[in-house]
DNA sequence: CTGAAAGCGCTTACAG
DNA sequence: CTGAAAGCGCTTACAG
């Protein structure tokens, strides 16, 4: 081309410190000229590195993980790190698929984004030899680096929150009964309950899923019942929005006779009517910082234990969908 | 390992057609037994095709894109391609991103979501020897095939549809001035003025770039009016929204003192209060649309050009937002 | 500081 | 129907 070797041109583009400047100077001329542009797949079989780092999502239709992609993708892609969307749709069907996609050598590291480590036929994603960190949902029991918020005691600042306001009779709509969010702002939302000296008992759990629907079925359960809860808290705010407008279109003022308060702190939240109580988990730092532990394990750093456990704080939003309990209970 | 030669290996997974019954079956119990996965690197340098396709989207925050995504993928993922996001945030700094994953081999053909095609530094995505597609946006003077709604018949029925309710004095929120879609819906709405009778130079035209704060200051400026529009068309559902919320909070009522449209469809318009009317664009179908037409196209066959442009329809749905165009105007 | 050469792990004509 | 062999386009010790 312009009186090199390969090799000489491969160094001027990764190493470029390696070289004569007036050497540099002329390949990299060539290469502007030409449109040179190095072939992927040829740099990763020879280099053993692909640079890329998949991002496993539960459900990319869901506006809670873009904030977190972004995060996720400002932070890699400073270190010339590309990153690979893997969308589980909610399911377990499409785990094996990421599995494969690790396994085939396409990427050098995992965030895993749905509490759990994939599993595909009779291999799981933790024997496929990349390092893995987990991120806004924890997986029970990992050696590996976690980054969430604290959402048990989320959970039980709502109940406080509803207490103080003088709420005795609460409700909570939960996600699925696996899922790990699920399980702890549940056992926060109990824990809240002992605290305000109620009985968890004596409280009313309805099922959810995490979608609209789910809220909105939960809605209809929660109108039918004598006497009614005055407040409840949901476990995501999709739930929570399907459920404020269900109450609101059976003609149940909120918060009026009823207070409601959802989780996550979705844009959308402020513009519902009336606008959402909620706790607003910090998207696009979980995305950062889960980025930046799994950047250094992918560069053979052993993260230490105590750099391993990452709780940011998720902020209460009090806003209209939360008032004081009715003074006069409903017939 | 089982006895054979490595490229018997390859052909036994893919293409067991090739090889005698006996071969297969030890082959393939020698690949379940070891967990054998080819690396994808090593498979795409050797055959020229990375079987990935990238699908470049202005920003995957908004929620409208999920489903064509899904729809996308359930398309390529049928035929054994996998699927690369890559995302442009809004913005054009991304474009040369995209345009050095394509030169460099990464994938087999590009599905633009973006209404435009990509550059960076001095090359085109068209030079980059990939078929492309465009879906939801149209490129304009594109050569490729393209997917997407009736953006600007669709306008003229939102028109239609005010008009038919007594509104006379209508505005329009709009998105960036150079988005295919602001142009189409704009244009649109013009001529349904005119096909109303109405004069486009009476209409009030606010700036916006369809984002929920867009909506909000629309709001803001359509409140200062003298007289004001008693409806008004926003280019799509986030804008509208914001704009019935802050309408809403300044105490006007809608529809009773303001009819608002809006576009696309998103789930959320169904969950705001008033209910938004809306176009739904049925946005899966545009992803599946769009990747069958890639599909062809990166298996190298030529698209006839009467197949190269599809348009789908985008249904009104009629909702709470719009109502009969007040009796008495304000003063 | 630069070049010649090996080799990453596949696939695929080419033989047989 | 199967194997031996070439080669995809890089990177990187190894020399010099």
């Amino acid at each position: 081309m312009a009186g090199v070797s390969t090799a000489t041109v491969s160094r001027a583009l990764s190493g470029p410190a390696q070289l004569r400047a007036g050497t540099l100077a002329r390949v990299t001329k060539a290469v502007q000229q030409t449109g040179y542009r190095p072939n992927i797949a040829a740099r990763t079989l020879r280099a053993g590195r692909a640079m890329l780092a998949l991002v496993v999502v539960p459900d990319i239709a869901n506006p809670f993980f873009s904030d977190v992609l972004r995060g996720i993708e400002d932070t890699l892609s400073r270190q010339g790190y590309g990153l690979l969307i893997g969308n589980l749709d909610n399911g377990r069907a499409k785990e094996a698929k990421i599995v494969d996609v690790v396994r085939a050598g396409q990427v050098d590291g995992v965030l895993l984004l749905n509490g759990r480590v994939p599993r595909g036929g009779n291999q799981s994603l933790l024997q496929a030899g990349v390092p893995l960190v987990a991120i806004c949902e924890a997986v029970a029991g990992a050696t590996f680096p976690q980054v969430d918020v604290h959402n048990r005691e989320a959970a039980r600042a709502a109940v406080a929150h509803l207490a103080a306001l003088g709420h005795r009779r609460l409700a909570y709509v939960g996600g699925p009964p696996r899922n790990v969010l699920e399980q702890e702002r549940q056992a926060g939302f109990r824990e809240g309950l002992k605290a305000a000296g109620l009985d968890p008992a004596q409280a009313c759990f309805l099922p959810g899923d995490f979608t609209f629907t789910a809220g909105t079925a939960a809605a209809t359960s929660l109108l039918a019942l004598q006497p009614r809860p005055t407040a409840v808290f949901a476990a995501n705010d999709e739930m929570a929005i399907g459920l404020l407008r269900t109450a609101r279109r059976a003609g149940l003022d909120v918060p009026g006779r009823l207070s409601v308060v959802g989780f996550d702190g979705i844009e959308f939240t402020d513009y519902v009517e009336p606008t959402l109580t909620t706790f607003r988990q910090p998207r696009r730092e979980l995305g950062q910082h889960g980025a930046a532990l799994l950047l250094r394990a992918m560069l053979g750093e052993a993260i230490p234990p105590n750099e391993a456990r990452l709780r940011l704080p998720a902020a209460l939003l009090v806003r209209d969908s939360t008032g004081p309990a009715p003074k006069e209970e409903p017939a």
